[in-house]
DNA sequence: AACCTGGATGTTAGCGGTAACGTTAGCGCT
DNA sequence: AGCGCTAACGTTACCGCTAACATCCAGGTT
């Protein structure tokens, strides 16, 4: 054994350096800093002490090597740029912190085939679990979940069949419900913007929701447009610019009293847009959208919404992922963390 | 040695078992995953395609450990909200996906106490390299990373003693443009409304070179505010809600014209609130912002602002910190990505 | 005195790969 | 034929840690 640490491939000082300068065990050591119990208070003292003195950090690679678990878990996310979804990730970190996991997280935009890439390269680190985006996925992601026997939540949607545990809400609910409350303040001729990336099952059951509230109260339930761009990305279209051209369309098909949006970000996109065009909101035109993000309160005259529950919802996926992986019963598979609806002054 | 994959304490089938599989030996087998070139094309072949059927997923943790490297990256961020470094981070991973290295975040608010718990939670799982957000940072920090050797970027800032490398621009050279460009259009009484996080150096550097073009052009300079709000994490008052607020307090402070602010989202809020107020915007109050977000760019009249290039600023980090990993030169140890003025209509 | 107990510690055998070096066979060359 | 060379593969010795089991010893029982 190689006494001089210096000589080490690594660099690092190991465990067995450890051992060796506090006078114990390799084992020893390794409980002390894995905290079991087992460890008198006096020969804890002085590893932590020489640990310290040598700058030890332990190698959690060779450690969940030996062990099999790995305390991370792999988080897939269309995309970092999306406030939206930030939320429902900062819940998550704050609840694997608090178990002391890690996790890595990828962006795959909407594509099920870097989705499936995502997965695999995660699976190649043998994380302790997985969060996926939405519910569906590719022949190639469902092969290797299965063959990984990995716990894995499902966010945002719980519509469609789940591979193990979902968290999120009933978008085809809460689409209906912004739409009648709409209905419900006399509004007739409503639009709605659609989200710009189509085979989103979340997106399109908010909009059937809405839709099927539409054919219920007799009103017209056609005026709705996908303010898609060919010169940008799906995801550019989801957004600020999207609402503006996303109203334009609108406007075009016909007259248009007010409009539902699939987020926020539409939302207030065609309030700017109708601002440009001297129409007053709500009066000439109301509006609604879907998230609640910080603006929507902020801005004139306060933008009638669904307040969804990401931050919940992201504790809850953690929640549900650490207890199943540490063989804690679930009391069910799937978590609701609900939405609200938020009325302010657009609609 | 087991013979029955289902045997393994893993449920994974190892490199072992495709060998024996393919007839060949665990060495060869490791080449054809590592892509190396000395496998003749119909071992590789054979090998590949009992590997598929068997669904063996390499195990980077004990490649890790054997090889010494991880081809991974540790990034700290202080807030994961932020669609501020959410296109840095972009950038980063576009980067970081291209050269086949995978990256784990991790968010630590603005405590330096929190920073370096993670650092250290990253050292553990021996990553190849780190990105920090800024430049000030805990002893514990500087003493971990000087103990790991690990290559080190820090982003956003290019001000203060630097640990390894740096990618970002000169924050006060920016603010006094931004600053300038209000002088230039004959506004006088300029009004400052400072990012609510004390201690940050990138922001104290965009404050002081907005102040001291006012001093030399003879303006006052002592027309600044923070909204701190006791009420808010430090965070959420670096938001639209903030901006109202600094506006009210500067208000308050006596007569301005026009209001410089260290990020976008509290001149947005600047706007939002004088809309609430009756205030035109650009004719009865000014308003220039910080990182040009896409929402500057939509709402009306358009935000004059500092554009940042976060995503080429992730990538040069990404770029630097690959460069330094796999031992090529580098030209320079910091990266200066630049800044741009976009004047719209707000000023 | 012999026995049991249980907390504190040590020993052994891997976890699943890779680096480094060793071996083999086929080929061209003198 | 004898030699060296190289592509293609195999062997061995780890990487740094943990699970599982073995050992030891003080103190209490019977």
């Amino acid at each position: 054994m190689s006494l001089d640490p210096m000589k080490r491939p690594s660099g690092w000082a190991t465990m067995s350096d450890v051992a060796q300068a506090a006078g114990v065990s390799l084992m020893t050591v390794s409980r002390v800093y894995k905290n079991s119990s087992a460890v008198s208070a006096a020969t804890r003292e002085r590893v932590l002490a020489e640990g310290e003195r040598l700058g030890f950090v332990p190698n959690l690679l060779a450690g969940n090597l030996a062990s099999g678990r790995s305390a991370m878990i792999g988080i897939v996310v269309p995309s970092l740029r999306n406030s939206n979804n930030a939320s429902s990730i900062q819940g998550m970190a704050d609840c694997l912190r608090q178990s002391a996991y890690q996790f890595m997280i990828t962006n795959v935009g909407y594509s099920l085939e870097e989705e499936a890439a995502a997965v695999e390269a995660f699976i190649r680190r043998r994380p302790d679990g997985l969060v996926l985006t939405g519910t569906r996925h590719s022949e190639e992601t469902y092969g290797l979940l299965r063959g990984s026997g990995l716990p894995v939540v499902e966010v945002w949607e719980t519509e469609g069949p789940l591979i193990d545990m979902a968290a999120g809400f009933r978008n085809h609910d809460a689409g209906g419900d912004i739409a009648r409350h709409l209905i419900a303040r006399g509004y007739d001729r409503i639009g709605y913007i659609d989200y710009p990336v189509p085979g989103l099952r979340r997106y399109d059951a908010r909009r059937e929701g809405a839709l099927a509230a539409l054919r219920e109260a007799g009103l017209p339930a056609d005026l709705v447009v996908s303010p898609q761009h060919a010169a940008d990305a799906a995801e550019d279209s989801a957004s600020f610019r999207g609402g503006a051209r996303g109203l334009a369309q609108l406007l075009e098909k016909g007259d248009v009293r007010a409009v539902l949006c699939a987020s926020d970000l539409l939302a207030i996109g065609v309030i700017f847009e109708a601002q440009r065009r001297g129409l007053g909101v709500p009066d000439d035109l109301a509006v609604a959208g879907f998230g609640d993000f910080e603006i929507a309160a902020e801005i004139p005259p306060g933008l009638t919404t669904i307040r969804t529950h990401g931050y919940q919802m992201g504790w809850a996926a953690a929640d549900m992922l650490i207890a199943r992986i540490e063989g804690r019963p679930l009391d069910a598979p799937v978590r609701d963390v609900g939405y609200s609806l938020v009325s302010r002054g657009s609609a």
